[in-house]
DNA sequence: TAGATTGTTAATCGATTAACAATC
DNA sequence: TAGATTGTTAATCGATTAACAATC
């Protein structure tokens, strides 16, 4: 039977912390020691109770008149995340957005690496991105249990998604990243985060029409 | 005064209507005409009268006894987004995400078509990206206007999203699909979107890092 | 000390879930 | 008709916001 862990984070807190970490990595740049929720919550348009909750949760406490130590915090939220350790990760599809994952270097800041891509276009297969050798997809499965892999992205197109998913779980991994627009059906203790960038810009676009259509709406009123 | 929209759209609805778009599409190759709630349900892991809410926002009614017509539903979808008309974007940071948008081509099917892209590195200015010319970054302003573009893409490293919103912004856009993981701050009107990816990737590892420990401390309490 | 800030408890708000009448 | 499904109203749940005592 499997439970919740008694002490769950709520997702929005999970989602709000990076965002912490990138402001006040810049205030540390500027040569700020220390700040207080009221000037992040300015900064941030957020609620400054709010981001006392989603820092206690990385186990931190503040000086009341003070604030928080800015490195303090910096060092407490990579804890809570891990990002002093390395994650390995094998993508499977190096098409546009699988080589863009590769070649960008950045993720290592948060303790993750892409160790091996995967494809099955035999143009691509045996190529390097970035020093990373492009593998035939067959040897998926059995390269996840040899090397111990736990984290697979998926970056394939659409209808490949849920099968290399399952070459993914047979080969022991627990985490999915999911790039493509499909839904992956997973079983119970493996995690799927999928960024759907298609649902993003949607959103946005929706959302700018629902403003313009208010905004016309205004001028006709005010006539 | 600015108010909400009369109706405004819970986001969670946004954000699930294009999946269920995708699975309607995925339906409607298999031949299937209809659907119920139900079935819907069952295959994305979701409650059938929350379904039900999300799809009355497109306006579509279903049939009691028999369900959704997949054809019907999917059109009723598209036209919510706006899918049928195409919005002209320009992208900003011809780097390794901005190269595999451009690239991409997917995104005509939702409505969203790059049409420039802007750079100030010398190297790239002037090249081409999939028929797309790469503009200097002192353009960006000028053209915004006299193209009447209204969706700005950014790719840009962290340190200089700000400044390019600023640009945009300047020039009449109102609405900005942010990749870079940074703060940006926009006046009333503009509507950001931002694809934190680190973000996402922080969440996966720490829910799979919860995971292992919630199953270790199962594994003690068996003893 | 007075003021600012933290940490926590209570109230509010919004979305999800449950219940059920209406309907082909 | 009976069963399945929709659409809607009410109950629940969880996160946000407000209020306030504790503290350097």
């Amino acid at each position: 039977m499997i439970t919740k862990p008694e002490f769950s984070i709520p997702e929005p807190t999970l989602k709000r912390l990076p965002r912490y970490y990138n402001y006040l990595k810049g205030l540390l740049n500027k040569g700020r020691e220390v700040v207080s929720c009221t000037h992040i919550g300015k900064d941030l348009d957020l609620d400054p109770p709010q981001i006392r909750k989603d820092l206690a949760y990385t186990g931190i406490r503040g000086i009341p008149k003070v604030g928080y130590q800015v490195e303090v915090l910096l060092n407490s939220i990579e804890e809570f995340f891990g990002w002093n350790s390395c994650d390995e990760a094998f993508l499977v599809g190096a098409g546009n957005i699988g080589r863009a994952l590769i070649n960008y270097q950045g993720f290592q800041r948060y303790g993750f690496r892409i160790v091996a891509a995967f494809d099955n276009s035999p143009e691509i297969v045996g190529k390097r991105i970035d020093k990373i050798e492009v593998l035939p997809l067959a040897k998926l499965t059995n390269l996840c249990l040899r090397m111990n892999v736990k984290i697979g992205v998926i970056t394939t197109p659409d209808h490949a998604a849920q099968e290399v998913a399952d070459m993914m779980i047979a080969g022991g991994i627990k985490g999915i990243w999911n790039f493509a627009p499909a839904e992956i059906k997973t079983p119970e203790g493996v995690i799927v985060q999928s960024e759907n960038l298609a649902a993003g810009l949607s959103m946005l676009s929706k959302k700018l029409q629902m403003l313009q259509k208010s905004g016309k709406i205004r001028q006709e009123d005010t006539k």
